[in-house]
RNA sequence: GGGUAGGUACCAGAGUGGCCAAAUGGGGCAGACUGUAAAUCUGCUGGCUUACGCCUUCGGAGGUUCGAAUCCUUCCCUACCCA
């Protein structure tokens, strides 16, 4: 559903500001300035106006994961409360690239592309988004048609003492590191869109706190109502050491299946079960108070924990039968040391038969390359039918069909086509 | 504009004519042990090859040499200092 910004909440009831004030703190990790904030909700209550919610995201990353679901989360929260939820693609600012981490070029997206990543990330996200109450929009809109005259104008508004605030630039900077300018416009240019979407509240993750800012100082400077922020923790990924990137790949995607997201749950390290169970699962702060304490007195034993947290998880996106299935497949594989359910089948074209076992890992895409196909097997890595395979020499025949193990959880059925 | 120091595999970082597919550490992968955790131990960690070996890779392009990450030329890039 669309409507402009401020427009009336048809019929929404708003709940009163205690009620609102509580949801909204809970989980987050800054508000800022909170009295301005509690402000903005009691003047949304007298004129039932609704709040404009304000989330950037990055149109060249279009694979969202449980990191992204904790800011959606909270996103969420808004829409339950009445509020509108604007969902910002970056396309403008993609092309400028993010600042973040080393100046690689990025490829530069075609409009289409922005627009199909958009649309994807918007049918992701509507796996924790409401769908009413929700609008999508693109900064290009209004990044675009700036002329050069206005770029400056708004440069004019910062100061280089104001952008080197900014912990990643200062930290270039001191280490003697490359800055480029344009990488000084992205946050202008992120603040820039709060201005032209009169966003009463963004959102972001910690490490957006300054960009954040920058829209308040602009809204500010351009004569409009500063914007609240709202920042939430950055989830660590299953290492348990970064934070969670589809790049680092220690992620756990929204549009995964139940078996895959059950595992690769099971596989974070202890000290982050609570936080999985809280931000990934969205469980009730009692639940997680007691599964902390629980884990901290010893007990509650972590693995227990960590399948309450992984069952939390996969029934947020597939319900809570998928969880349980997922939950006695995890049991049968892995405590039981058996095969899974369903696996996946693969029909393979082979020249000769008996064939290479090597060939057939690389062919059947289990291993990237036939060299690693075969520090695989000089591993012990991999098994055929249950037996593990011990030379690289090996050949199997594959007319009849073959269970393929390669690691710890690739499981294939293989049979010549 | 001038000067200085640099650009090495996923990252950090050694290597300054052949013993270099390139030390070491981190990361990653696999195995053992477990709770698909942590810690620990072991092996592997460019591609092709059963193997011998071949091919590609030390910022780019040329050159010197029997032989180059290493020397020369030139170009590109980065930081710092001076103007």
């Amino acid at each position: 559903m669309t409507s402009s910004p401020h427009s009336p909440a048809n019929s929404t009831h708003f709940p009163p500001l205690n009620e609102q004030m509580d949801i909204i703190c809970s989980g987050a990790h800054e508000i800022l300035p909170q009295e301005e904030l509690a402000q903005k909700i009691e003047r949304s209550l007298k004129t039932q106006k609704q709040l404009v919610i304000k989330l950037g995201c990055d149109p060249s990353r279009p694979d969202l994961h449980l990191g992204h679901a904790v800011v959606l989360g909270k996103m969420r929260q808004f829409q339950d409360l009445g509020h509108l939820a604007v969902l910002l693609v970056g396309d403008f600012t993609g092309v400028i690239g993010d600042p973040t981490g080393r100046s690689k070029t990025r490829p530069a997206l075609t409009i289409e592309e922005t627009r199909q990543n958009g649309q994807s990330y918007m049918e992701q996200a509507t796996h924790v988004l409401s769908k009413e109450r929700l609008k999508m929009v693109y900064n290009s809109e209004w990044l675009g048609k700036l002329s050069a005259y206005e770029i400056i104008g708004l440069t004019a508004k910062f100061t280089v003492a104001q952008m080197l605030e900014r912990d990643d630039f200062s930290k270039r900077y001191k280490a003697g590191e490359a800055i480029s300018i344009h990488e000084f416009l992205y946050p202008l240019a992120q603040g820039y869109d709060s201005v032209a979407l009169e966003a009463d509240v963004e959102l972001g993750g910690t490490d957006q706190k300054f960009n954040l800012l920058v829209g308040r100082e602009l809204q500010r400077a351009y004569g409009k109502e500063p914007q609240c922020i709202l920042t939430m923790p950055i989830l660590e990924g299953t290492d348990g050491v970064e934070k969670m990137s589809k790049s680092l790949g220690n992620y756990i995607g929204l549009a995964e299946s139940p078996r895959e997201m059950f595992g690769k749950t099971m596989s974070i390290p202890d000290t982050l079960i609570a936080r999985y169970f809280r931000y990934g699962a969205f469980a009730e702060e009692a639940a997680v108070q007691a599964m902390a304490t629980g884990l901290a007195d010893g007990s509650v034993h972590p693995r227990n924990a960590k399948v309450q947290a992984a069952m939390g998880i996969v029934a947020r996106y597939h319900g809570a039968d998928a969880a349980k299935a997922a939950f006695e497949e995890f049991e049968r594989m892995f405590v039981k040391k058996d095969v899974p359910d369903e696996i996946e089948e693969f029909a393979l074209e082979v020249s000769s038969n008996p064939a290479l076992v090597v060939d057939i890992l690389a062919a059947a895409n289990l291993a990237p390359s036939k060299g690693e196909a075969r520090r695989l097997i000089q591993g012990g890595g991999v098994s055929i039918d249950g037996e593990r395979v011990q030379e690289i020499t090996a050949t199997v025949d594959i007319s009849q069909q073959r269970l393929f193990k390669v690691g710890k959880r690739k499981f294939l059925k293989i049979q010549a086509k």
